[in-house]
DNA sequence: CGAATCGTTGATTCAACTCAACGCGAGTGG
DNA sequence: CCACTCGCGTTGAGTTGAATCAACGATTCG
């Protein structure tokens, strides 16, 4: 998992976890890892549905996820919500905020989860100061971006059941690379609401949808994980092309 | 419209207008934007429906619209396409790519188009030189992948009339914003087949929308431009609010 | 044990899709 | 200059995928 380009870096600080996430997109120079470790930061636990940001507020600080899970939302007229983005230990939650005076959505707690928050102005000053670290930070958000367009093109323009086996999808793999196990077993701590509100579908119906997939011996289900019974099957009703997750595996 | 920071900066080259652009975000110094003005593009034109680039392809250059108007799509199974941006004169078009191995969608002018292009390399290097121009085109890809998340709102939890609103609502305001006239008429040189492939809706069902929306006497047509009528009728309609632009003003 | 949340299922409704036809204006070529 | 095509907008009729409404079972947790 990990690029094993420092030797003795097996502390496992926060610090050196971000370090270690970044330099999986670009080669990041020991100065810089060192630059990493140093940067002051805050570990915090968040309680399940507890917010790390609303909507409108000044983002602060750079959130990364050391455990559990988090999601990103915005509410429409009438109350709706949509969840635009699901978050898992490893990945940054507000590198979307970084240079913007204000969060235009709101961040959420989905379990209970632990971060480590660092200052933005740090983080911003950081990433022009070594450039390596720039680049991979920037590429973070970049890759983010791909992540909301493909689901524009989800949510957009497939049905009900292609969208809910693309999500599966998305997230294995992600969770994948991130190095929290391998693709055949999901670990999908939502609701069917919160999942009806990341597919733009209600509860009712993901819940059928999610039945069919598993008479379909597409997954199997547990309570909140799924196992995937068969990966090439789910991608082809998802139509899951991950070339925009921008992982170097093509599985 | 222009920041006004330099003064006899009224000579108009593609890169100056870039520099003009990014100092609508954040003060640019005048090392800066000399340096914008001193790197080498190209001026491109591009016919209707040509591809600027391709899904899979290797982006080389960044992008930036002088004039006419470009989108970015992806098709999903079965050849359903979804549009995922439009973008318009002073729109960077590219940036989404800027540290990216491999495209993730299409890119393709919608009018005939003049771009000016910049290798993708030589404006990271400029980003990094030049932390002022590092964080403004960085706050360009982030306002973006903003917008990205609004229509994943729009298209998953609002209803045809609304979307549609909401759609004309953000190109109204953008244009604008832009500086290309003010949101009262709106340059809308889509045809209502690209406008459902933007909306996730069928051409059909956009042409049925635009006729209410119209017969409501929010907004007026006329060939492809629209004339709006009642601005807070249609902001209240699309559930409209510009916060996720990230532009200073809040009419 | 009781309350609350979540998942499941059926019956019905509705927003958007599909299919199909036709009008219109902008070319285009004979 | 007319006839033709072609793309686009418009409209109607019928269909359907997902929403809504409602009820009930299962699970968790204090």
């Amino acid at each position: 998992m990990h690029s094993g380009n420092v030797m003795a870096r097996d502390d496992h600080t926060p610090m050196t976890l971000i370090g270690d996430r970044l330099a999986t997109r670009f080669p990041i120079s020991d100065a810089a890892l060192d630059a990493i470790a140093a940067v002051p930061h805050e570990t915090k636990v968040f309680e399940p549905s507890s917010y790390l940001l609303r909507n409108g507020e000044r983002p602060a600080h750079a959130t990364f996820v050391l455990s559990g899970h988090i999601y990103r939302q915005k509410i429409a007229a009438g109350g709706a919500r949509q969840i635009v983005a699901v978050h898992m230990a490893g990945d940054f939650v507000d590198l979307q905020h970084l240079m913007l005076a204000h969060a235009d959505h709101n961040i959420q707690a989905l379990t209970r989860a632990t971060v480590a928050q660092i200052a933005s102005d740090a983080l911003v000053e950081l990433a022009f100061a070594h450039p390596d670290i720039g680049r991979a930070l920037w590429t973070e958000s970049l890759i983010e971006a791909a992540i909301f367009r493909e689901w524009v093109v989800n949510i957009g323009r497939r049905d009900a059941r292609a969208r809910t086996a693309h999500l599966l999808c998305e997230l294995a793999v992600r969770q994948e690379a991130a190095g929290l196990g391998d693709r055949s077993s999901l670990d999908l701590p939502m609701s069917q609401e919160q999942l009806g509100d990341a597919l733009g579908l209600t509860s009712v119906h993901v819940n059928r949808t999610l039945r069919k997939l598993e008479r379909d011996e597409l997954i199997e289900r547990s309570k909140r994980s799924v196992t995937v019974r068969d990966w090439s099957g789910l991608k082809r009703t998802g139509d899951f092309h991950p070339r925009y997750l921008h992982i170097e595996d093509t599985k």
